[in-house]
DNA sequence: TGTCAACACGAAAACGTTTTCGCTATGAAT
DNA sequence: ATTCATAGCGAAAACGTTTTCGTGTTGACA
């Protein structure tokens, strides 16, 4: 077992010092072409490589992005992180994961964690337990302290700093809309609780769809779910639910639901009170993952675009960190959302 | 914006040395009461933290794990990571991702940026390429180097180091002995070339089953699919190969596929050929997915349990980093497989 | 008064780099 | 012969810690 050598070593094999190893090995021309070659040969024999923690020191930055989600088991997040690692590996950077499962503590801790000199700047998507408290004083102190931070999909006002979002109005507008225009009358739509900011938004495009297709929006037919995060249990209540929704509104023939899973528990649901999907009635789901696409039928849904929201993240980060005039201009870039058809709408 | 501050801005503003600080913040007998009092205090108020670049430097330990894996978006890889991370956190280290994406160079290339101080110890699944090329130098390197590696489900036997797997023969044996006991005559398999380890044990999986039940196989009923890797297209292709396989083999009852999205597509091929399932025709598949779960029938399946995989491998890799005899032992962990029944199955 | 232990603190090394500056020897130019 | 530029290299600082060892002051005790 050979250890990895360091300079020092290098140095006091061949007689010479540290800062000539250095020097002949990063190719100064204050060295000679002999001790050059000499010190390159036997560093490439060793295969010396410089320790990235001495070079963090010293440079006082590591070349290491923070990446905060509340899950990882989970399409959408699992796409973001595969477009930062792309554009971050591709410039140079290793990506470190913390998550916070949803819950707030687990955020900070996290974050503390990873603050300390770890890296040099976040990416992340809030909780859903910080955001119903609202207690942002993490993200706050962390940007204080001259650490960057680009938030997506998940963000919130009050926090100044680079912002990757959706136009989850627009998105979900669109979605709506042409259920409408292929002949729905009675578009229900299921939805999360409106702490969560990007239900509250597509609930709003639901609305306004509505509104532009001068249909008076019906409570009756806005099904505003408990959680996201669903346990076994959960599904089954979830189930019933949507159940009664469609018992208790005969008419409904079009459904839109915030997320994907949402939208095949609905058509399950359908198929079983003897609905005929796309006929009887339509569906469209938000955020395309695995399940729209291989369900039977394929489900209509509004893609978010992971991957795209995770290369825009990390640029944003990497530009901000190499960026040397100190002037601090946040932007905010939104994804364009798209509708992607399939079997569930006509 | 107030940077983070350090020992010695602390050391110059009290007017003591940076020893006095460091001691008196870990509560040194050394120091007297008030001067630890005055340290903590203003520590505190200027919420001083360590710099962990630092510490790493100085103890030659990084207290964070690097993870390759070939890719991200897959249920059963975040699945691994959400474990690797649960029980990392909870020992204090950091986890840090390096996606292989299948391919052998970025594997190679992920390893080298991560073993040159970044790391205290590798957890990883190897790129398919890799398996294919039979190439494991740089896991030698890497471990001849000192650094640990845990590998787990695709592993290699001819590297010597810790490893967690699944009993993929037993697994896939129980599920087709499942599928004959059930009373499927014709059983057919859908699994990948055999350079994917995996792949080949759970083909071995069901010709075992087969034998117990003396029947001998027919190759007719084995379809070796070309990669695992689906795009769009190759999608398309598969429907086709597996309706060739049904259509050319009318007798089959009873199918296992090798994983979760070669089932799905198997089971929607079968239903537009007019199959009932189960009754005509039943479904087992290996992994225990998102799409399994919500797919209609729901899938029956041999659930790897991904989470445990990763508990066990950060568990392995982490005793190890921290067990100071430097004897080598390596072990191997199997992690049972469960057989999930839902309703591809009667 | 002289000795010694205990107390409280500081200096410095070490981790592995990079980089600035200074030094010496060589040869050329005056 | 003296000056001077230059080539080639080394010493040391710096990044932020922790820890070992040394040192000065105090008080107690013989």
């Amino acid at each position: 077992m050979k250890k990895k050598i360091t300079l020092k070593q290098i140095a006091r094999e061949l007689d010479v010092s540290i800062s000539t190893v250095s020097k002949a090995l990063r190719d100064s021309i204050e060295i000679s072409e002999d001790t050059r070659q000499k010190v390159q040969a036997f560093a490439k024999l060793y295969n010396y490589r410089p320790n990235n923690i001495a070079l963090s020191l010293k440079n006082r930055k590591t070349k290491t992005i923070g990446v905060i989600i509340p899950e990882i088991v989970h399409h959408f997040f699992s796409k973001v992180i595969s477009g930062i690692e792309l554009v971050a590996n591709k410039r140079g950077y290793n990506v470190i994961i913390g998550l916070s499962n949803e819950s707030f503590d687990k955020e900070v801790i996290n974050m503390q964690m990873l603050a300390n000199g770890s890296i040099d700047g976040f990416i992340l998507s809030i909780a859903k337990e910080t955001l119903q408290q609202q207690d942002y004083h993490h993200f706050k102190e962390t940007i204080n302290q001259g650490m960057p931070i680009v938030m997506f999909d998940r963000i919130v006002n009050e926090i100044h700093c680079d912002k990757v979002i959706i136009d989850d109005l627009k998105g979900s507008k669109n979605a709506v809309s042409k259920l409408l225009s292929n002949g729905c009358k009675n578009v229900a739509i299921i939805t999360t609780k409106d702490y969560v900011s990007v239900g509250k938004l597509r609930t709003q495009g639901y609305l306004e769809a509505l509104e532009a297709y001068e249909i008076t929006p019906d409570t009756d037919l806005i099904l505003k779910v408990d959680d996201e995060l669903v346990s076994d249990d959960r599904l089954e209540s979830l189930e019933r639910e949507i159940e009664g929704l469609f018992q208790n509104n005969k008419n409904i023939d079009g459904v839109f639901a915030v997320n994907e899973l949402y939208a095949i528990i609905a058509m399950k649901v359908a198929r079983n009170l003897g609905m005929k999907i796309p006929d009887d009635i339509q569906f469209i789901g938000f955020t395309d993952g695995v399940l729209s696409k291989h369900a039977t039928p394929s489900l209509s849904t509004v893609s978010q675009h992971g991957q795209e929201m995770g290369e825009a993240a990390a640029k944003l980060l990497i530009d901000n960190l190499e960026r040397d005039d100190e002037e601090e201009r946040y932007t905010t870039i939104v994804i364009e959302t798209e509708l992607i058809e399939r079997n569930s709408t006509k």
